[in-house]
RNA sequence: GGCGCAUUCGUCUAGGGGUUUAGGACGCUGCCCUCUCAAGGCAGAGAUCACCGGUUCGAAUCCGGUAUGCGCUACCA
């Protein structure tokens, strides 16, 4: 299939995903999807000693969660490893790469010595032109080897990269890197090549961090006499402090997004704008709408600092665009996982959805709507008695709480409207205004100052409930 | 130290030589709405487009240099 756009996520499991794997991930899924090409999933998992165990789920269930799906793969590096063998020694016996017996000790002395002379740090290229008999004497003595790659001493590499053009590298910059490692395994550089060429990758969109060695790549398929695909290096995504996005800055890894409550329509909005961008104005933006215009044209080159207060604000413009019943579905596991144990479970759905319209423009993340719902669900509330009256006296706020409970005790109609017409008059009657006079109601029975409309939680809780409430707030003024 | 990339409001960004008194968004401040908190509406502050030279009638936009930041510099990816 000529000219069919076929790309890869290939991340490596010593970690769990986080915001900047995922946007290459979303990156690299956005362009198939927008060239009708075929998005690949490749692990690569080469580096034994730091692999991390699980990873490789966290990685495909958080692509699942964001609806990143591909086509092919899971690959798996590790269960190709005699191809890549197979082309090292190939490279050797072409006289393209070497084996190289030095020992970690000798490298790391020559490492020393080149930082503490000034020196560019580099392999010294000590086993390049071992003869064949010191090679096989070696062997037999029971070193185990690695194979190098024989970059050319001089001359240039360029390397097209579709979003910052022509980089040219000096090839006396390049030292003759490990392409097999003495425990068989491939090293990035190898298995990436060989899997990208045998796998028919079409475009390499990786981060900016792979840059510098991507010229070593372009001299492995000529090397191989193969043809490279083309590059597009994605800019970094940068912590508060500007340095590479990391574990160091918190919550990086997206499955803590997920935790936090936020929705995966809204964390792929968020992650397409850092770093690509439709217009001069164009925000939000739903999945297909993306796909449709995502362009690899429109892939800035500067480093964005990720900003968590613009994603919590497209998060809540997310949440307050669900449907009622569709906030308080994705609601309820947070709420039945985060409200107090002593609240009944499970959680009553019916109940959360008639609460759900109270809270739903209050909430940036879905994690944030136990905190704001628990009074609904518990018997009683808890509240230091000065929040009773707030700016006014405890005298006043025992008035008003005693001509309530008589007027909403004569209301036999239980819900807002009824209820502000029972309460609203009182106000003036007792000469306070509405603010005030509201809060005293506000605290006895949700707990709080700051809660939804007074009325319409009072007529979700209901008269038994509210009632009961107001009682105790006026016999704690007694007490 | 070497090599590479980048540089527009605090942050994400628009801008591809004259349409720019540099536009939008988040955040921030104020006002309006209002029973509180939100949401919403309106307004405002905030960028001598890193700096210095050059090209041009004209530069944020093109070219050099400098500075700064970041990345790479492993038998890690």
């Amino acid at each position: 299939m000529q000219g069919q756009v076929r790309v890869r996520f290939a991340p490596s499991p010593t970690g769990y995903p986080h915001l900047g794997n995922i946007r290459t991930a979303l990156f690299n899924w956005l362009f198939a999807r927008h060239t009708k090409g075929v998005f690949i999933l490749r692990i690569e998992d080469t580096d034994q000693a730091r692999k991390v165990e699980g990873a490789t789920e966290i990685i495909m269930e958080s692509l699942k969660w964001l609806g990143l799906d591909w086509d092919e793969g899971p690959y798996f590096q590790s269960q190709r490893l005699d191809m890549y063998r197979r082309y090292a020694e190939e490279l050797v016996n072409e006289g393209k790469a070497y084996w190289c017996f030095c020992s970690s000790e000798r490298l790391d002395k020559m490492r020393q010595d080149q930082m503490a002379r000034k020196l560019p740090t580099g392999y010294d290229r000590h086993c390049r032109n071992l003869a064949q008999e010191q090679v096989q004497a070696t062997k037999s003595s029971g070193t185990v080897p690695v194979v190098r790659f024989k970059s050319p001493l001089e001359g240039q590499t360029t390397v097209e990269d579709l979003i910052r053009g022509e980089v040219i590298f000096a090839n006396s910059t390049l030292d003759d890197f490990v392409l097999l490692k003495s425990d068989g395994y491939p090293t990035y550089h190898l298995a990436n090549i060989v899997d990208d060429h045998y796998m028919d990758i079409s475009h390499v969109m990786r981060a900016e961090e792979w840059l510098s060695s991507t010229p070593r790549h372009v001299l492995l398929y000529r090397a191989f006499g193969w043809q490279p695909p083309q590059f597009a290096h994605l800019p970094m995504i940068l912590g508060p402090d500007k340095s590479k996005l990391s574990k160091r800055h918190g919550a990086t890894a997206i499955n803590e997004y997920q935790d936090q409550g936020y929705l995966p329509e809204a964390m792929i909005n968020f992650l397409a704008l850092l770093g690509w961008s439709l217009d001069d104005k164009t925000e939000i933006m739903t999945v297909e709408e993306i796909v449709k215009n995502f362009s690899i044209e429109r892939v800035s080159k500067t480093a964005a600092v990720f900003n968590i207060a613009k994603l919590e604000w497209m998060n809540g413009m997310y949440i307050r665009a669900l449907g009622t019943q569709e906030f308080s579905d994705r609601s309820l596991p947070f709420v039945e996982r985060a409200l107090p144990p002593a609240v009944k479970r499970p959680i009553d759905a019916g109940y959360l959805e008639q609460i759900a319209p109270l809270v739903q423009e209050r909430a940036k993340t879905l994690s944030e709507v136990p905190s704001l719902v628990d009074f609904f669900f518990t018997s009683t509330v808890e509240y230091d008695r000065e929040l009773l009256w707030g700016k006014l006296d405890s005298k006043q706020a025992s008035d008003i709480l005693g001509k309530s409970i008589a007027a909403l005790e004569k209301t036999l109609a239980w819900d807002a409207e009824q209820l502000e017409a029972a309460i609203r008059p009182l106000t003036e009657e007792l000469g306070f205004k509405a603010g005030p006079f509201f809060g005293v109601l506000r605290v006895a029975i949700t707990g709080r100052t700051a809660s939804p409309p007074l009325f319409q939680t009072m007529e979700v809780l209901g008269r038994e409930l509210c009632l009961a409430r107001l009682a105790a707030a006026s016999d704690m003024l007694k007490a």
